[in-house]
DNA sequence: GTATTATCGTGAAATAATCAACGATTGCGG
DNA sequence: CCGCAATCGTTGATTATTTCACGATAATAC
């Protein structure tokens, strides 16, 4: 299995990121300078991150931005479809539902999940809503092994137990949930609040003193 | 200004959502034993972390849940009203402007901004949707200092430079777009395709040797 | 009241991450 | 063809973060 720094990994969604806006704009090379600057980081950790990645850039030019950005999708296994269920057709999960941006990264959504009689079996974009007692049975019928959790607080244990008897290794939980899972699952808490408190710590501080720049923290 | 490690500061916000959990079922204290299992960290780090937040434990008890929640939210400044617009009424964008969980942490959501004439005036849940032609003077009227960017990738530049314009100094951007901003302004990316790829990436190396837990990367 | 046990607080050690420095290489301008 | 400027790759130093180890303390059981 390959492996970098936690820290590097952590940077790897912005360097693709990057790496894209640049592609589309017809660039082909990218420095390592272009990257520090951009990710406010300094320029030799640039340089570490792509020897960990094994990639090699070129004397006065840099990295190519193509195969920079492959090698990332590579490692991060995003050539392979991934298959998952939306579990909860609420706001959230609607727009997680219809982002077309997932495509591209090999992940598929194959349909969604709701408990609301209401909601069963109508459609959101090109996705059926199926009801919540199907949810075991259609994890196992396409061997899903990956389920974005959307639900409210209250339904997540329960579902997600539901989930993992039924095989599925990986949750993308998008609720204020701390989940209880067995070995073997993992569990990634995308608590967006926190964003917002990194920006409000920010706001604070400056109304405190202004004139100083802050770092990402 | 308070001051904490990068490293810490990014576990604000898990701790903030384990105490807000144990406190909703009526627990009073909780030991950096529970919070390092939950977190999966060391003790000590918890320890060091509350030490570094000026929060002392009891000996035998651990440390005062109420206490230590409220101690976070005036670190972070969640108890001042942070007043914030929705720029972009897409699907994300609405999910985000209905989402009654932002209230709790001082963030209020007053407006919403969108250039889609059929959507300008309509509501979603309270909020009024307005022209983006009054994006400008809406952040000066209500002194805004912070605004959600949901809108397209190809307007997201445009939008942020008016908002600095009139402004801004704080932008939480769910746009893939790295946006380009004078210094003193602060830019939080949201870049929710970052959890995928973890995730992405703990599946293939589960396909590529399986039995082997994989810590948080 | 005393022994026991859980837990904290903290200094020192270990590990991880970042940065500074510099030689080597490559493309470009003339 | 030659010198210049940009950029890489890498080593070693520095800084940040985490972990270990242990003494101190407070609640609890008896």
């Amino acid at each position: 299995m390959e492996r970098i720094s936690k820290a590097a990994f952590r940077r790897l969604p912005r360097y693709h990121q990057i790496l894209s806006a640049y592609e589309s704009v017809g660039k082909e090379f990218i420095s390592s300078r272009e990257l520090s600057e951009i990710l406010e980081i300094n320029e030799t950790l640039v340089r570490k991150d792509m020897a960990d990645l094994r990639i090699r850039g070129r004397q006065n030019q840099g990295y190519g931005i193509t195969a920079l950005r492959v090698r990332i999708e590579n490692f991060l296994g995003l050539q392979e479809i991934t298959e998952t269920l939306v579990v909860g057709a609420g706001n959230l999960g609607t727009a997680l539902a219809t982002y077309a941006g997932f495509s591209q990264y090999g992940l598929k959504i194959v349909g969604m999940i709701d408990s609301d009689p209401d909601k069963v079996f109508s459609t959101v974009g090109e996705h059926t809503i199926h009801p919540v007692s199907r949810l075991g049975s259609l994890i196992r019928k396409r061997d899903i092994k990956m389920i974005i959790l959307t639900v409210p607080l209250a339904a997540a244990q329960e579902v997600t137990d539901v989930c993992v008897e039924a095989g599925v290794r990986a949750i993308w939980n998008f609720t204020p949930c701390e989940l209880q899972v067995p070995p073997g699952v993992k569990v990634r808490n995308e608590q967006i609040i926190g964003g917002f408190m990194a920006l409000s710590y920010y706001l604070k501080n400056l109304a405190a003193e202004e004139g100083n720049e802050e770092k990402e923290a």
